[in-house]
RNA sequence: AGUCCUGUAGCUCAACGGUAGAGCGCUUCUCUUACAAAGAAGAUGUUGUAGGUUCGAUUCCUAUCAGGAUUACCA
């Protein structure tokens, strides 16, 4: 132990705590995998974020689901791999490079290919250090040894290795097909890339004139331009009205070209005319229409979007500019219709912002029929990957059985150049769409090929564009594990992964693409499960978007609140299936943040109290809850003395009192509920367990229960507090770590003392385990009524106008032994918490009683029988014998100062003392059968008190509780009170065992003179909890309205539920046909509400 | 248009078919020696609407309204 006590500074300082936490982690190399660890495994390959700037929120997110379900598999022992890294994410970081160019007055032509991709890569290092970066600050337990970045040289190898083997086999291929084109950035893109917008566009109806006749054959477009290259026009075979046209031809005007009308099921005859244009190269279900009829593609476009020369006079003009020419031609020619407004979504390129324009092109393929089917077959037959939650399966299985063939290639130079080589001479020294090529992993390979096939050297030239970055990303599970390549050890242990975890939107995309190649190349599903999480929506609902300019940078809420409070808040926030989460925020103070954040300005100091100066609230509530820990933490290391939760060692199970038990269920209760919910992903839910466990059970209760124990003498109940406490705070911050890594890393250390290494870490400790032994639903049901009765006294105090800081006397009656046997036992409880100097517990119909419970205003003050000061204690002791006495109340105080001094009677001393007191009580009793009243009947104690102290620490080892017991019996004996039997006692106290009420209220109901004993003397205030009547004496005026007005709103509530139940009850169906527990539920409630309400009642009348 | 998801307190979300809860916010009181970034007490609901099944529906079914996602777009 080190000389100095461990303490924790007054303010937590989040920031020096992160940062030093997360250097810590990287540097000792804690989250470094070791494949020859022994155990199962876990794997996670983190989803790279693309190199193109910065995290975003949803980033964040997801990073902050991936680490808690990381940690938590590695503090259950796992030997854990979770694998960070980029992407390089071809047209994305290519047009951020080129607007560089562009604002140089560059273009990458003029840099050459070279030249730009060493440009391109300067940005890359620069930015991808940016995002892991911002990884490392969300706290991610990655380790960085194994970071992968999709260019990298062995990744690079995987993708030519899938490229070359996808081709041998026959299913990548070379053809002229339709793609998404982006006109702005010249190249294919993919389906992700494509943003589909709704926008007020115009319908325009034409005419074309039937071929040799005066008639017309009316169409419609939304897209006039494209008329340039219509080759037929269709009709529905079925379609009466046409039918006979089918085989004539129609003149198309401008072109002056002669067109077929042709008939195809696709033509829905009941829209618009029931005839359709044809423009097969331009439009993608004309493309296959085109093929089914063997019609003519011609391309009217350039690949910069404008008019080509099949555009005729139209040559030459932007794409929308020839759109309005065509329209003025058509109607100057007589053929324009109409114009008629229409709602269309139109595919919008996301990088260049504009249309994209289906466009005929040479372009590589993947085929993958043939890949779907097997990842299909793994989902049908094995539930494989299992999606989590389920009803993301559906989705991901649609795209499987509805998928397209896939493009590929992408005119772009950032990015993995496609391994095809083409002998350029055979077509004129250019790569042209005939040009014969071989595919192999470098040019050494290719030219061997090629002069085998050609049977001489030739030329070559390697196609130069490069592939999808979907195409890497879809080997990103193994590529990055070292698959394909020299070094596999990590491929073996770690392949196939444990759990992909990733938004919703990129089923699809990303997901489907992975199981495809996966299963493909591994003969394995990539991953076994998917957990699936949502978006996260800004402040108001919306979808964070770059158009929006909605989105959030997690690092200005980290610098605000914390990295463990932002974590915290996103996790709180995942509800179940796999919702978007809302993220609250304040959008002005947001941007002045950023603004401040630009100018090199650090968040301004929170200023308590004052409103509207919350960045964001959620994130806030978290922040509070690390500062309540924080505190909480603090407050047990100062009790500990410095002692270390091993030091002071597990406590004795049979010494634990009340409360000790109680805590430790909750804690059991709690890791159990834990360990199930992220088992299964309920992180959310998870969270706020912990949450309500913490702040509810163990800061608000426990260590308020405990507080007497920990000022009071050195002992075994302190001893016990102390040990109960450090227990529970390790355990708790062990159950929150995978949450809030850095907070609870920071606490751990200073309470278990031990420096911080690279095998020492919280991270690297086990996750508690639940002891089911110790889980107590009896006891925590009991505990129920106590906390009831706390609340019930805390309310009449505020009802009554009670100072917070007054303390009170309070008179608890129940009929119900059981009801009764617990307050008894957590009297102490009840009397710390709700500030109770002296409390009753009585049966009000056992026995007529002897005199009022509680008696005139005291005088002179009784003596605190609660706070335990060593003050009170010594006035309490200055007090002369014998002045008046009050033998019942005496019993009772000895009972009571016995239960709140259980330490102090422990000696053997102590308890012969008490008994020879009862003793002499007895004696005295049976000489005096009418007792004075006197409230003021403490100075005796005082006797015993001194000499307890004396002997205090003399015996140790005493059964306290059964003697207390005993005592209580022989209280029982002496004033003939219903007191419970001792065994019974004991056990309430050691091991209670007390059936919680379904309260059996008994059928003799309290006389109103009962109730009215204390009110004869004093005003009393009352409330009821369970059948337990709370009634609070007060001295001088009281505020009857008040108290009025507080009973006839009990007095509602228990008749609305006593009505509501009776109701149900009435229901001879229900009584009949419902199960007997809640039938029998239904008879207890109705019981406990009428008992309320009779006890209300009179309470009323006597006002 | 199809499919899917969601409608519960002011906000964000909970509730094996058993009679609705929590956090934040709000109101009142309190700077009590872990914590005012706190503590204590309190108020707040035709569970979107209408039917149905059931002894009983926030929960299951049907219809409908509203919001969102997604796929496909009819030219």
């Amino acid at each position: 132990m080190t000389a100095k006590l461990p303490t924790l500074s007054s303010q937590y300082e989040a920031k020096t705590t992160e940062t030093k936490w997360q250097t810590f982690w990287e540097a000792n190399e804690v989250f470094k995998a070791d494949p020859k660890q022994a155990g199962d495994y876990f794997s996670i390959v983190t989803p790279p974020p693309n190199v193109t700037g910065s995290l975003h929120m949803g980033h964040a997110f997801n990073t902050a689901l991936i680490d808690t379900i990381v940690r938590y598999q590695r503090m259950l022992g796992k030997n854990v791999l979770c694998l960070p890294g980029t992407d390089h994410a071809s047209i994305a970081v290519q047009t951020i490079v080129e607007k560089q160019l562009k604002a140089e007055g560059k273009t990458r032509a003029d840099l050459g290919r070279e030249k730009f991709l060493e440009r391109t890569w300067e940005w890359k290092k620069e930015s991808g250090g940016t995002i892991t970066g911002q990884l490392r600050r969300l706290g991610l337990s990655a380790d960085w040894s194994r970071e992968r970045f999709t260019l990298d040289p062995k990744l690079s190898e995987s993708v030519l290795e899938a490229f070359v083997q996808l081709h041998s086999e026959g299913l990548i291929y070379r053809g002229n097909y339709l793609v998404n084109w982006c006109p702005a950035s010249q190249s294919a893109v993919s389906d992700l890339e494509v943003d589909n917008r709704e926008i007020d566009g115009n319908l325009w109806h034409f005419r074309y004139p039937i071929t040799g006749t005066k008639d017309f054959i009316e169409v419609a477009t939304t897209r006039p331009e494209t008329m340039l290259g219509d080759t037929a026009v269709a009709v529905n075979p079925t379609d009466d009205r046409y039918k006979a046209l089918v085989g004539k031809t129609v003149t198309l005007p401008l072109q002056n070209r002669e067109i077929p009308i042709i008939a195809d099921e696709y033509v829905d005859a009941s829209f618009g005319t029931g005839c359709v244009k044809i423009t097969p190269a331009h439009d993608t279900n004309d493309f296959e229409m085109g093929k089914r009829h063997d019609l003519p593609f011609i391309n009217v476009m350039n690949k910069d979007g404008s008019m080509n020369e099949n555009a005729g006079e139209f040559e030459g003009l932007d794409r929308f500019d020839a759109r309005k020419a065509v329209v003025v031609a058509l109607e100057a020619a007589g053929n324009l219709v109409k114009i008629e407004p229409y709602k269309t979504t139109l595919p919008y390129s996301e990088r260049g912002g504009v249309p994209i324009e289906p466009l005929l092109s040479t372009q590589w393929f993947v085929n993958t029929a043939p890949l779907a089917q097997k990842a299909l077959a793994d989902l049908d037959e094995r539930n494989s990957p299992e999606y989590v939650p389920d009803r993301w399966k559906k989705v991901y299985r649609d795209w499987l059985v509805n998928l397209k063939d896939w493009c590929i290639s992408r005119q772009l130079w950032w990015g993995h150049q496609i391994p095809a080589w083409y002998a350029v001479e055979e077509t004129g020294g250019v790569i042209t769409d005939s040009t014969p090529f071989v595919v192999a992993k470098n040019s050494k390979e290719a030219a061997k090929l090629a002069e085998a096939k050609f049977g001489k050297v030739v030329k070559l030239e390697q196609d130069p564009d490069v592939l999808d970055t979907w195409f890497s990303s879809g080997l990103w599970p193994f590529s990055t594990l070292g698959w394909g390549t020299e070094e596999q050890s990590d491929y073996d242990r770690y392949y196939p992964t444990s759990t992909l975890v990733t938004g919703f939107d990129i089923i699809f995309f990303w997901v489907a693409r992975m199981t495809m190649m996966g299963r493909h190349f591994t003969e394995a599903m990539p991953f076994d499960q998917v957990y699936i999480h949502g978006l996260v929506r800004d402040e108001n609902g919306a979808k964070m978007s770059k158009s929006k300019n909605n989105g959030v940078d997690p690092l200005v809420l980290i610098d605000e609140y914390s990295t463990d409070a932002l974590r915290y808040t996103l996790i709180r926030e995942v509800a179940g299936a796999g919702q978007d989460i809302s993220l609250q925020l304040n959008r002005k103070l947001y941007n002045q943040r950023v603004k401040d954040r630009a100018a090199g300005k650090e968040p301004p100091a929170p200023t308590p109290g004052s409103k509207d100066n919350s960045l964001s609230e959620s994130v806030e509530a978290s922040r509070n809850f690390t500062n309540k820990l924080w505190n909480a933490s603090r407050f047990v290391l100062m009790n500990l003395e410095g002692q270390t939760p091993e030091q002071l060692g597990t406590p004795d199970t049979a010494k634990l009192e009340l409360c000790d038990r109680w805590i430790l269920s909750r804690y059991h209760q709690v890791t159990k509920a834990l360990r199930e919910n992220l088992d299964q992903y309920s992180l959310g839910e998870a969270a706020k367990q912990l949450y309500e466990f913490i702040w509810g059970d163990f800061c608000d209760l426990y260590i308020e229960l405990v507080k007497y124990r920990l000022q009071g003498e050195e002992g075994e109940s302190k001893l016990v507090a102390q040990q109960t406490l450090a227990l529970v705070l390790e355990g708790t911050l062990k159950l929150l770590h995978p949450f809030m890594p850095h907070i609870t890393e920071e606490i751990w250390h200073t309470v278990v003392q031990k420096e911080a290494t690279g095998q020492v870490s919280l991270a690297l400790e086990s996750y508690p385990e639940s002891n089911p032994a110790l889980i107590d639903a009896d006891l925590e049901s009991q505990f129920e009524l106590l906390i009831g009765t706390i609340r019930t006294i805390r309310n009449l105090r505020t009802e009554a106008g009670i100072k917070p800081g007054e303390k009170i006397e309070a008179l608890l009656q129940s009929e119900n032994d059981r009801e009764r046997t617990t307050l008894e036992s957590g009297q102490i409880y009840i009397q710390n918490l709700a500030r109770v100097k002296k409390l009753s517990i009585t049966n009000p119909s056992a026995s007529k009683p002897l005199d009022p419970p509680a008696t005139k205003p005291a005088t002179t003050p009784s003596p605190d029988l609660t706070a335990g000061t060593l003050k009170d204690r010594k006035a309490w002791a200055d007090r002369t014998w014998l002045e008046k006495l009050d033998l019942r109340d005496l019993a009772d105080d000895l009972l009571d100062y016995l239960a709140n001094y259980q330490k102090l009677a422990i000696t053997l001393w102590g308890i012969t003392l008490t008994i020879l007191a009862f003793n002499v009580l007895k004696a005295a009793f049976n000489g005096v059968h009418r007792v004075a009243i006197v409230s003021d009947l403490l100075e005796d104690i005082g006797f015993f008190y001194t000499i307890f102290f004396v002997k205090d620490n003399l015996l140790k080892s005493t059964d306290r509780q059964r003697t207390f017991g005993n005592l209580k019996k022989l209280k029982g004996d002496l004033f003939g009170e219903a007191a419970p039997a001792v065994e019974a006692v004991a056990e309430t106290v050691a091991a209670p065992i007390v059936t919680p009420s379904p309260t059996t209220p008994s059928p003799t109901h309290p006389e109103p003179d009962d109730l009215r004993s204390v009110g004869d003397h004093r005003q009393t205030f009352a409330g009821v909890v369970g059948t337990v009547q709370v009634l609070i004496p007060l001295d001088g005026l009281v505020d009857i309205t008040a108290l009025k007005a507080k009973l006839e709103k009990d007095l509602t509530r228990a008749q609305n539920e006593a009505q509501s139940v009776r109701g149900r009850l009435s229901n001879q169906k229900f009584v009949a046909q419902a199960p007997e527990e809640v039938v029998q539920g239904a008879k207890n409630a109705l019981a406990e509400a009428e008992k309320q309400a009779e006890l209300i009642q009179a309470r009323l009348s006597m006002l």
